[in-house]
DNA sequence: ATACAATTCAACTATTTAGTTGAACTTATT
DNA sequence: AATAAGTTCAACTAAATAGTTGAATTGTAT
């Protein structure tokens, strides 16, 4: 009974692990039992189906990100080292789960009505002070006059590219492992200075 | 015999199309040939089996966008209208084949090695002729010193990311299909500003 | 200790999907 | 017209994969 927590663990993260890395449809269900090494017909004994596991990682998985990112864009900090601490954030997230972005990107484009489904009943939504703190960057002529949406997605964007395109980026500048890892750290600093001034008056 | 190219052309499409959406994992064979109108026996026929027969999509799928933007940062244009010009084309691209830039996200990610090699044989390099003309801006002082590299990348993902996670931004920002193409006009105008100003000194 | 419920697993079935075959048909060539 | 090569399809087999079952085991409460 003691094991009942543990197994249902066990097993959710070896879901994780081979759902984010090879999506819905390239997971096995026998690859997942064995990740968490048990006998396939426990997957089902906790979870019933494929579908239902999915769903379950799926959700987690945003749950994992998602509001880690929101609590940054809501956090009392100006805008400088609120983006550093952004940028910081995705990359360390990226550190811990290297295949989360390209996962939620992937599934969430194969059913997007279940997906907004989820996140509209999450309540997920861009804090309504960020957008004022943009507003009155504008305002007080600091910042040039940019849609705050377009803000948003362009950092993110420009957090999560890099990491998504990891194979083109180290075939057509010939990287290796090591030299694609230094990049990212170059970047992290890089990255900050270029999106500020980007919205630079 | 006179078919036979068409009959070839005609899985090819169809084959694109399912694979674009739901990649290699995803895709069933009877779907891609439901999609082209003929029996599904045909595909062995031509392609003899479902790897091949996505190899050849992927393969395609890379030469279509690939060389075209190569060719622009290699056109002979100041950086302004070039980066107008890389905007333009990827939004194009986008229009023409919605699915192609998460495709190849997704699936490089799959068999990155296979990848490299690929894009190895293909001869596919970043211009040199571009890398010198931001060094050039860089040492005439007209442009922040950037690694060109990062340039390349953020640009490209400037480009990429609002089409790949079209359901989030769909989701969080409350737009319905209509709201998000009008979203994706403005930005074709806004983003070469944002870039451009982001590497201004 | 006994009974009961929860847990585990090997071996099984059901379903989905890729791939094959052979006969019928079409087209080009002589 | 006869022949051969290429093309098409319905029906089939083979393989992969999800899901089930029942017996054995373990843990817990009385």
């Amino acid at each position: 009974m003691s094991e009942e927590i543990e197994t249902e663990q066990q097993i959710l993260e070896a879901a994780k692990q081979i759902f984010q890395e090879r999506g819905f449809a390239g997971a096995r269900m026998q690859e997942i039992a064995d990740e968490a090494d048990i006998n396939k017909s426990m997957l089902h004994y906790y979870f019933r189906s494929k579908d239902k596991l999915f769903q379950k990682v799926f959700q987690d998985s945003i749950r994992q990100f998602f509001p880690e990112i929101l609590k940054v864009l809501h956090a009392d900090l100006a805008l400088t080292p609120k983006i550093e601490k952004l940028v910081e954030t995705y990359y360390e997230m990226f550190r811990k789960h290297p295949h989360l972005p390209r996962f939620v990107i992937h599934e969430m484009n194969q059913h997007p009505d279940r997906f907004k489904e989820f996140v509209k009943n999450m309540g997920f939504e861009i804090p309504e002070t960020f957008v004022k703190q943009i507003r009155q960057e504008i305002e007080s002529d600091s910042m040039l006059n940019i849609d705050p949406r377009e803000f948003i997605i362009n950092t993110i964007g420009l957090c999560v590219f890099p990491l998504i395109a990891r194979p083109m980026i180290e075939t057509v500048f010939k990287m290796n492992n090591e030299q694609y890892q230094q990049f990212l750290e170059q970047r992290k600093k890089e990255l900050p200075k270029f999106i500020l001034n980007a919205v630079k008056k």
